[in-house]
DNA sequence: GCCAACTAGGACGGTTCTGGTCCTAGATGA
DNA sequence: TCATCTAGGACCAGAACCGTCCTAGTTGGC
C-alpha cells in the first residue's frame, strides 16, 4: 500500500464505483494530501483513463467511457458474477464470442482466489438447473484447464469417450482450442498414438496438465484443415442463404476465423453467405452478430424466428 | 507508458494471459532491462499479487491465485464477452448474485468505450434469440441506467407503465434498486406526487439521470418495508419446506438481505426454512446457493427437480 | 450578490524511488 | 558440464514524488 502504485490502483477501484467522489473523500481514502489526489488524478489522465471532474461546490470526480478498456477491479462477489456470466458466454455463446469468452475466463480463472472458486463451483451447478437443451454441454471447468494448458503449452492427461462410447487415456500435447458452431473441439498431438488428433470437448473428462512442455507445432492452417472433416461430418440441417449488405472484404473480415461459415462470394457491392448449422437460432444469432443490413432468401424457418426476435427486441 | 504505475499494469495484462514469460521476454516487452523486470516483479508481489516462477533453464513466471483479485485487464473482445455474460447473471441470475452481477455490470458499462458498447447492444439483442421464458425481463441497458443513478444520488426522469396499462411519465429520486426473487423493483422518491413509490423495472422504459442530485433520504429498514407489500401481491405458486443443516445464525446470514426469504426458524442444531416462489428451479437455485447439507420435506416438484439436477451434474 | 465549497494548477525543496550497471548464488535441463 | 534461467545484494546518478504554500476559476445556496 506504499507506492503510488498500489495508491492509483486504489483510487482507480473507487472511481470505478460510478459515483462521484470529491478531493477531500478522495484524500482522506487514501492516506495523501488534497494535492497529491489532483497529481494522481492526473496521471490516471495521462495514463487515458478518462475523469470527469464537476466544478463548483457538490463537485467532483468520475470515470467515464473513454477509448479504451480500463483495468476492471472487482470485489469478491462481483468476479463470481463475472465467472458464472463467463461461463454461459463461453459454453453456449454467441458465434465469434465463444474464444474471447473463453479466454476472458482462463484469464479470471487464473487468479481466482481459491475460497472464490469454490463458490463459483457450487454456484454454477446450481445455474445449470434450467433448460436441458438439445446442444451437449461442456463443463467450464475443463474447458478452462485445457485453454490455460494450451495458451501455456504444457502437456495434458485425460480420458475420452471415443465415438462408440469407449473410455481410453490420453496423454496429448494441445495445440489449439477451437469452437465450431457450438462445439469445442481440442486438436492436440497424442503421444501415445504419435499422430495429431481432434477431441470433441464434451467428451475429455477429468484432464490435468503434467506441467511437461509442449513439443509438437503445427501451422494454423493444417489446424484448420484437420477440423474440416469433424465439421463434415456433422451434417448440419438448416442451410441459409443470405445477401449480406457489406462489401465481400468487410464480409470476409467479419467472418474470419470460424470454422462452419460455409460459402462467402461477391455478389456486386453486396455478399452471398451460405451457411449451414444445426438449429436456426444459432444462424440468427450469427446472422444478427454481424451487425448489418441483410436480404434473407431461405430458409421460411429463420425467416420466422428473425421475425420472432424482432417482434420481441423492438 | 512512462511511469512505473503503467508498466506494473502491462505486466500484470502480459502474466495474466495464463503463459510463462521470461524476463528477457518481459524486458523486451516493457522496454527495461532485466534487473528493473524483477523489481517489479517484487513489487507485484509485494502488493499481493503472488507470482510463481519456475528456476532453472526454460524458466519463467506466471500469475497464480492468490487472496485477492487482481485487477482484469481485458482486451476488447474479452470485455464484449464480460458484457454479455454479465447481463445474463443479473438479469436471471442466481439469487444472492443478481446484485453483484449488477453492479460489476455497472461498473463494466460505465467505462466501457462507446465502440465497444454498441456492439454489446447488437450482441445483446443476438443472444436473446432463446428461450422466450416465463420470466417478464428487463433490459439491462434500462438496470445499468438505474443501478448508476441510484450510486450516483441523482434524479432520473422515466416513463412507467401502471398495472393498468396507462403509460406516464415520472420524475424520481432513486433510492435503492432491489430484486426480488426474479423480480427488479426501483424504490424511489416519486417528485411529482411528493411520496415514495416503487417501480418494477420492467414496466419502466427511457430513463435518464437528469444530472441533478437527490435530496429525499429513506433508511434502508423503510425500503424494504416498502416493498413487503410488492412481495405479498405476487401470490407465489410453490412452496419449499426445508431443514438446513446449518445453525440458525450461519442460515439467517445466508439468507440475509434477501426479499422473499420466507420464515427461518431454529430446529435444534439445525434452521427450518419456509419458502415461496414462481418456480421450482428458482428454490432450486436458491437452496443449492445455499451451499449445505438439507433434508426436503416438500414439495414432490422440488424434489424432482432437484434429483433431476443430481442427475445432470453428477 | 456574496460566500462556501469545489476543481485546476504553478513554484519550491527535501526526501524517496527508480533503474541501469555491476556483481554472486542457486536451480534446472540437455 | 554448461547454458539458461531466477534471485538478489551494492552502488549511484537522476528522476519522481509529495507536502506546503500560493492564485484562479466555477458553481450552488442563502
Amino acid at each position: 500500500m506504499a507506492g503510488p502504485t498500489s495508491r492509483l490502483l486504489t483510487l482507480l477501484s473507487l472511481l470505478q464505483t460510478s459515483r462521484t467522489w470529491s478531493g477531500s473523500e478522495l484524500a482522506e481514502r487514501l492516506d495523501v494530501t488534497h494535492r497529491t489526489v489532483r497529481r494522481d488524478i492526473d496521471r490516471l489522465r495521462e495514463m487515458g483513463y478518462p475523469i470527469d471532474a464537476d466544478l463548483g461546490a457538490h463537485g467532483g470526480y468520475r470515470l467515464v467511457a473513454g477509448t479504451s478498456m480500463p483495468p476492471l477491479l472487482l470485489e469478491d462477489d462481483e468476479a463470481i458474477a463475472v465467472a458464472l456470466g463467463l461461463r454461459t458466454v463461453a459454453v453456449q455463446g454467441l458465434p465469434e464470442l465463444e474464444d474471447a469468452g473463453l479466454r476472458a475466463l482462463t484469464k479470471l480463472s487464473q487468479s481466482l482466489p481459491s475460497r472464490l472458486r469454490h463458490r463459483v463451483r457450487t454456484l454454477g451447478a446450481a445455474a445449470m438447473t434450467r433448460r436441458p437443451g438439445p446442444e451437449t454441454s461442456v463443463d467450464p471447468d475443463i474447458l478452462t484447464v485445457l485453454a490455460a494448458a494450451t495458451a501455456n503449452r504444457e502437456r495434458v492427461r485425460m480420458a475420452y469417450e471415443d465415438r462408440s462410447g469407449v473410455v481410453s487415456a490420453r496423454h496429448v500435447e494441445p495445440q489449439r482450442l477451437v469452437a465450431v458452431r457450438q462445439r469445442w473441439y481440442l486438436v492436440a498431438f497424442d503421444l501415445d498414438r504419435d499422430d495429431w488428433r481432434h477431441f470433441r470437448a464434451d467428451r475429455i473428462s477429468a484432464p490435468r496438465a503434467t506441467g511437461a512442455r509442449a513439443r509438437e507445432l503445427m501451422p494454423d492452417e493444417d489446424v484448420l484443415a484437420h477440423l474440416e472433416h469433424a465439421e463434415r461430418a456433422m451434417a448440419p440441417t438448416h442451410r441459409a442463404d443470405v445477401t449480406l449488405r457489406l462489401p465481400f472484404d468487410t464480409a470476409r473480415a467479419r467472418l474470419r476465423d470460424h470454422l462452419g461459415d460455409g460459402e462467402i462470394t461477391p455478389e456486386g457491392d453486396d455478399t452471398r453467405w451460405r451457411s449451414s448449422a444445426d438449429t436456426v437460432e444459432w444462424l440468427a444469432r450469427r446472422l444478427l452478430a454481424l451487425d448489418c443490413h441483410f436480404v434473407l432468401h431461405g430458409p421460411q424457418e429463420l425467416r420466422e424466428h428473425l421475425a420472432w426476435i424482432h417482434e420481441r427486441t423492438g
